[in-house]
Order: structure tokens, then C-alpha cells, then sequence
DNA sequence: AAAAAAGCTTGACGAAGGTCAAGCCCTAAA
DNA sequence: TTTAGGGCTTGACCTTCGTCAAGCTTTTTT
């Protein structure tokens, strides 16, 4: 089971398993890899899988009605990604999942979810546990976004995150911030 | 119970409690009433409840340093708000949350709810889907603010949601967009 | 190693929308 | 019924930031 050992880490830092647990939940798990610029959710096709990212990087984006690029997350190692409207409601997705890079994640379907999650308390208790967080990191985004100057939330990301920051391309951070690419060029080099 | 009705009908639209375990559930719950423009959160204060309002219409917003309101959420009957990182790590509030008429709100303690989960499944089930939900529809405000113009995000709201439109101060509106109110104004004078 | 693709920078320009200030309207209290 | 306060509107102005275009640099591919 040590191809599981980073995703069960992060579960045991919410709840405990047990043994037989462990073994029902990474039963229905699956490892992919992906390369770098490929596509993991695409718009049509429902996003059958929460993602977790084992290695690599991963970002969601919206293209909009003028086809400019709108990045809903960007995920490194012990991230999860995944459209979740088209994932919770089995509807075609309206985002792209994209490997920025050599990608290897952890898959997990909808239905088996589900039904582990009907069975097992813990593992109830674990991804609601997680989801609370996500939510309250969500909020403090919007948050972010309508209070403050394009320029505190390029700094403000960079140094919250200054390893992701270096670690994908520019254009990408833009377009997560919502600010354009020659803006982020100016505010750069200013300093 | 009779009290308690519009709180578990939301709930029974999730999953199905026992008796008992509607009687363990209620018997956390405590009703309060609020008048217009009375504080339930306030800054600095940590935010013990999870509230559900059964009456009323209630925002939660953020000051800034420069004495702007930005709001977070505006919630009316059958909606839930809190101030989600205060309350889940049990740090001093950052946010308001203000009446805007008088409500009537039923609150349940962090630590009883957090009891409850450990205990109850059908519980812990309810409120992990209903926070994914949560969290589908806070990841795509994310992406409406970042892609859409003022005057989309306003039309947007006022199509999808008249009834609160019509109910709450444009002011109100206008900081929960991200515009300014002259801009509303503007943008509602042209048609 | 050469060619192509992808990404970043800089400048000129313009539009969207914020700010400030004044006045109007409507509700609720005295 | 008058007054005060809260909320909305309108105008003038100005700042921020996005767009377009061109050139440069770095990475990837053949």
C-alpha cells in the first residue's frame, strides 16, 4: 500500500482508519499519469473523478464566450481538483483540469465516493472535515478578490505561495488573480 | 417541534433522521431573535454558531482598512452563515454579520455540532453534502467576479435572485458584486 | 544546432468604473 | 406635519487597468 502512503497521510491528519477501512477506501482508487498540457477534465464531458494530485501540477480553468482563460485553481502535491458542479451533479463539465506539468493523481469515482461515504463514518467525517476548510479558503478568496488592489493580490499570493508562484508560468497566475499577463509584468517590475 | 419544522425539512431534503436522532439534534439548537441593523458577529468576538435563519434577511461583511464594506454573503430564510473561519478554528471574528430586518435565526454551537457529527452519520452526511454544494457555488462567485463585467455580475444577480434584490439595499448589493453604488445606479438607469 | 513555439516585457492608447460632491426622495420618528 | 436620516441619483473628473502590437527571451521540438 505504499503507492497510497501521501493520500492517506493527509486523511489520518482529520481521522484515524482502520485497517479494513484503509483497505475498502484505497480499493477504489486509481493512479493515472498525465503529461504535461494535458488535459484531465474537459468541457462536454462530465468529471466522473475527484482528483488528488500524488506529483506534478494541475489548474482548472474557465474559457470564456471571447476565449480568454479564467484558472479556478492551481494545484500542486496533496491538492485535490475536480469540476465539482459537473462532478456532484453528473452534468457535462464547464472547466478544463490541465497537467502544468508531469503529472501522477489519484482518481476516486463519484459513485464509490458515495457509497464508502454512506458506509464509513470516518470517511464521512474526513472529506466533511476537509470540504469545511476549502469552503472557508473560498470565501476568503472572493473576499480577496473584490476588497483589494490587483497589486496586493499578485504580493499577497506570492508570498503565501511563493513555491507555486515560481512554479507555473505567469499567464496562469494572471488570469488566477484576474488581472492580465502585462499587468503582472508592470507590478513585477516595479520592484 | 413544531418550531424547529423549516430546519429539518432542509435537512430531510439531504437525508433521513430518526426520531432520536432529530431529538439529539433540536436539543442543541436555540432560537434567537435579532432587530433590524443589530450585530450577530462582530469582529473580534469569535463566531460560536452556525446560524440558520427561519425569518428574516441577514449580510455578512468585511470592513476594510479604509472603511469600505465588502460583503461576504446575503442570506434570507432557509440559509445558513457564520463567520466559517472563525468558527471552525475558534479565532476572533473578521467579519460583521449585520440584520438587515428583524429575524429570526436558530444557532448551534461549534463543539455541540462537532459532537453530534462524531456521533450521528446521517448527520455528518447531511452537512458534508450540503457544504459541497457550498463550495461549488463559492468556487463559481469566484470565477463570476474574475470573468464577468459589472454591469453581467449585476444583471446576473437580479435575474437569478429578484426576490433578494428587491428585499435588500442596493448599497448592499452593490459591495456584495464588488461595484460601487453610484456604478448600480448607472447600470439601472440604462434600461 | 536550428527552428518553432511558448512565454514575458514594454509602450501607446482607451474604456470601464471608482471617487467626490451636491441634490433629491422617501420613510420614520418627533 | 415637519424634520432628520438613510438611501439613491446625477455630473464631472480621474485613476487603474485592460487591449493591441511589436520585439525579445526562454524552452521545447525536430
Amino acid at each position: 500500500m505504499g503507492k497510497y502512503k501521501e493520500i492517506l497521510d493527509h486523511i489520518a491528519r482529520y481521522v484515524e482508519l482502520s485497517e479494513r477501512e484503509i483497505a475498502e477506501f484505497t480499493s477504489i482508487l486509481k493512479t493515472t499519469r498525465v503529461k504535461k498540457r494535458q488535459f484531465i477534465i474537459q468541457p462536454g464531458f462530465v468529471s466522473e473523478y475527484r482528483n488528488y494530485i500524488v506529483k506534478g501540477a494541475v489548474r482548472v480553468f474557465y474559457l470564456d464566450d471571447l476565449g480568454k482563460e479564467h484558472t479556478v485553481s492551481i494545484g500542486v502535491e496533496d491538492w485535490f481538483f475536480t469540476d465539482f458542479h459537473s462532478y456532484l451533479n453528473r452534468t457535462p463539465a464547464e472547466y478544463f483540469a490541465e497537467a502544468l506539468e508531469d503529472s501522477i493523481i489519484i482518481q476516486m469515482k463519484y459513485d464509490d465516493v458515495e457509497e464508502l461515504c454512506g458506509r464509513i463514518h470516518s470517511l464521512c467525517q474526513y472529506f466533511r472535515l476537509y470540504i469545511e476548510k476549502a469552503l472557508s479558503h473560498s470565501n476568503q478568496r472572493v473576499i480577496t478578490n473584490i476588497s483589494k488592489t490587483s497589486e496586493e493580490r499578485y504580493w499577497d499570493y506570492v508570498n503565501t505561495y511563493p513555491q507555486i508562484a515560481n512554479r507555473v508560468p505567469q499567464y496562469v497566475l494572471a488570469s488566477y488573480l484576474g488581472i492580465s499577463p502585462e499587468s503582472i509584468s508592470r507590478i513585477r517590475s516595479k520592484s
